[in-house]
DNA sequence: ATGGTTGTTCCACAA
């Protein structure tokens, strides 16, 4: 089995011990990481390479930031540290690396709120160039997982009150729009796929208002699979603890299990 | 309708 993690952790610096003590406890062999919010050069190494965990880290300073760690035993191939298109491209939001014969990316897609600034449209751009991106490593036929904070609410279902985030830009329609026409390329929802229907499945909640005391949140951290990855999915769970620890990150970790092989 | 929080940085901005 292959297990992999994505978490959006709002600073790895502030959240080293929660990040630490839960990938000591979870032992993925794959873990994505966003919101580093540190340099490339200030990322904690040190404290990942003690728990036997090494790979590829595009890091800025104050914001941002995404990280593609491997347990000792495997290696990340092939590293990608943008999408490709990206000249406009200063903020470090994507790592896309070869593990295990697989190809994973660890993303952190634009917020893109206001939606009156030139933010939004800048979400939009960023997701037509993962759009076609993506649609050349299908087109190749490549096991692929896209993992990460994707800053877009896919359906009503996916947050608590969908009538408020209307006109919000993780769940206004131009929004949903383009990221189900990343999906229809041909990717799988790991975990809607096994969870069809399940409420409440919420990777995040808002620090302000008690979003987090009256469970109110969002599914805005997901799994994407390639038809190869897909036909090996196993689990697909949301582990809410870490949210309800003192200096929690605002996101809580997804974690997903392939098969070696084909379970056909 | 308002207010509510956290992290990094420089006196705000991003989420």
């Amino acid at each position: 089995m292959l297990k992999f993690a994505t978490w959006n952790v709002n600073s790895v610096k502030a959240r080293l011990p929660i990040v630490t003590g839960w990938l000591e406890s979870v032992r993925p062999d794959v873990l994505l990481l966003q919101e580093l919010k540190c340099e490339t050069g200030a990322f904690p190494s040190e404290s990942f390479e003690t728990l036997g965990y090494a790979g590829a880290v595009v890091g800025q300073k104050a914001y941002n930031g995404v990280a593609l760690l491997v347990r000792r035993g495997l290696s990340a191939c092939d590293v990608l540290t943008a999408l490709p298109g990206c000249s406009e491209d200063a903020q470090a939001r994507y790592v896309e690396a070869t593990v295990a014969g697989v190809r994973v990316a660890s993303l952190y897609l634009p917020n893109g709120n206001p939606v009156e600034s030139e933010k939004y449209p800048y979400k939009l751009r960023w997701m037509d160039r993962l759009r076609a991106h993506v649609a050349g490593l299908l087109a190749a036929e490549v096991p692929l997982v896209l993992g990460g904070d994707f800053n877009i609410i896919p359906e009503p279902e996916d947050v608590y009150a969908p009538a408020e985030w209307e006109g919000d830009a993780l769940f206004r329609p131009e929004s949903r729009r383009s990221y189900r026409a990343l999906v229809n390329l041909g990717l799988t929802d790991a975990f809607r796929a096994l969870h069809p229907g399940e409420p409440r499945a919420w990777t995040f909640w808002d620090y302000q208002a008690g979003r987090w005391p009256r469970d109110q949140g969002l599914r805005i951290d997901h799994f994407l699979l390639a038809p190869q990855t897909a036909d090996r999915l196993v689990s697909c769970r949301v582990d809410r603890t870490p949210r309800g620890l003192e200096k929690a990150s605002d996101h809580t970790p997804v974690v997903m299990e392939l098969a070696r092989d084909r379970g056909y």
